[in-house]
DNA sequence: GAGTGGTCTAGACCACACT
DNA sequence: GTGTGGTCTAGACCACTCC
């Protein structure tokens, strides 16, 4: 089991090898000698090469070379929990639940989930820290159907470890709108920022691989800790 | 000449075919079918459909098929100019400037544009309006170096569409820095909202091909007006 | 079991960059 | 010209879904 692609290994052999600590457009070897000294056709190193490509660790310029793109502080974007996307930051995320309910659900909400209104949803606000320092307010809503017991476990750590873990729900896209706000006063007061301060609210539908929504959350940012970053290119 | 890969024109044709104006989850013919009709291997059909995948628009199930995501809202991020940016978003683009000089670079200005404080810079700050109503101050600063002539110039359209045809600058990627801010008083006249509404804030800096920095643009956005919509997703 | 997408091989030729 | 990445062919087998 867990057998692994070809390209896979290639792929994390290259970064270990030639990618990681490497200052930035330094010249990988070419895809020639990569298929040789892997043992494989130039195809899979080219499989391999292409995903460090949209992950955005290294360039290639036809006619030229493959070249690392160095320690670029922004990556493309993914899907990650709090907890992913704090680490990945260098921090170290807790968590605390502030309240977590079953109820029905609203207009809104239902029309993201792809339910009707009324319908039993599970609903936990949870305030997120990095290093300790209030970071975001979280309100994550699921359908109750999804989630037997749910509301009876640890809500502390990553949601989504516990969805995959007790409940097979795997999220593999979502869809994010960020937009600006100005907190409220209860916002401010659990956020620790005066209030009216400027925020970023995201909300998220995250879908499994059948487009099947999974969970639905709104998330307000302090806006002086947090900051989204990424890469956007041309044509890729 | 511009001869076109074929699997560029065979991802054309998919989409005429089977995926604009399609409901969502519809199933695309077969990889193998798709080869015999255009006639090419179906590592070609594969790269023509892996575009589409990453692009948002189908969704490939192992053992089942290859499926139209219907009418996304959201597709993943693409570096555009406002005009198309906004076209995009199915409204008529405009612009009124509100400066052009050439000034010394400041500390930030100068380290994004990988240049030393002081060397001479063109900047242009302009109000760009969506159907007329005014959605954002950007502020666009380029290497004077780079950039001959180009105060003489209409600077009321696409900056892109000029750097390309006038200089050959091919903006290939970007680093993009979304924060959430309020407006000034200053800022809160020429976008004609209330002072210190909330706002996206979005730094970013376009590079080429070979990762040399060429244009460092700071964006305002209203927020009543604006947001920023994108998929992620879990692997890809 | 039949059919789907996922991986991989072993070649070939093309477009482009560098010298 | 030489070497690079970009495209493409013609096959094969694997992993998975669905009946």
């Amino acid at each position: 089991m867990a057998a692994q692609a070809k390209h896979e290994y290639i792929g994390q052999r290259v970064r270990e090898l030639y990618i990681d600590n490497k200052p930035a457009r330094e010249a990988l070897p070419t895809e020639r000698k990569l298929a040789e000294e892997f043992g494989v056709t130039r195809a899979t190193v080219r499989h391999a090469l292409g995903r460090l490509e949209t992950d955005g660790l290294v360039s290639r310029i036809q006619g030229s070379g493959t070249f690392t793109m160095g320690p670029t502080i922004a990556k493309s974007l993914k899907l990650t929990s709090f907890s992913e996307d704090i680490r990945l930051r260098g921090m170290i995320p807790s968590s605390t639940l502030l309240r977590s309910v079953e109820i029905p659900a609203d207009v809104n909400i239902a029309r993201n989930l792809q339910i009707s209104p009324g319908e039993p949803i599970v609903q936990l606000v949870r305030l997120q820290l990095a290093n300790a320092e209030p970071m975001c307010i979280e309100v994550a809503s699921l359908r109750a159907h999804d989630v037997p017991g749910l509301l009876d476990l640890d809500l502390t750590g990553s949601l989504y470890d516990l969805l995959g873990e007790r409940y097979s729900l795997i999220p593999f896209r979502a869809e994010q709108v960020v937009t600006a706000t100005v907190t409220t006063q209860d916002e401010s007061t659990v956020l620790r920022v005066p209030p009216f301060s400027p925020a970023l609210r995201v909300t998220r539908t995250a879908l499994d691989s059948r487009s099947r929504p999974l969970e639905f959350t709104t998330t307000l940012y302090r806006s002086d800790r947090y900051e989204i970053r990424f890469t956007v290119r041309r044509d890729s």
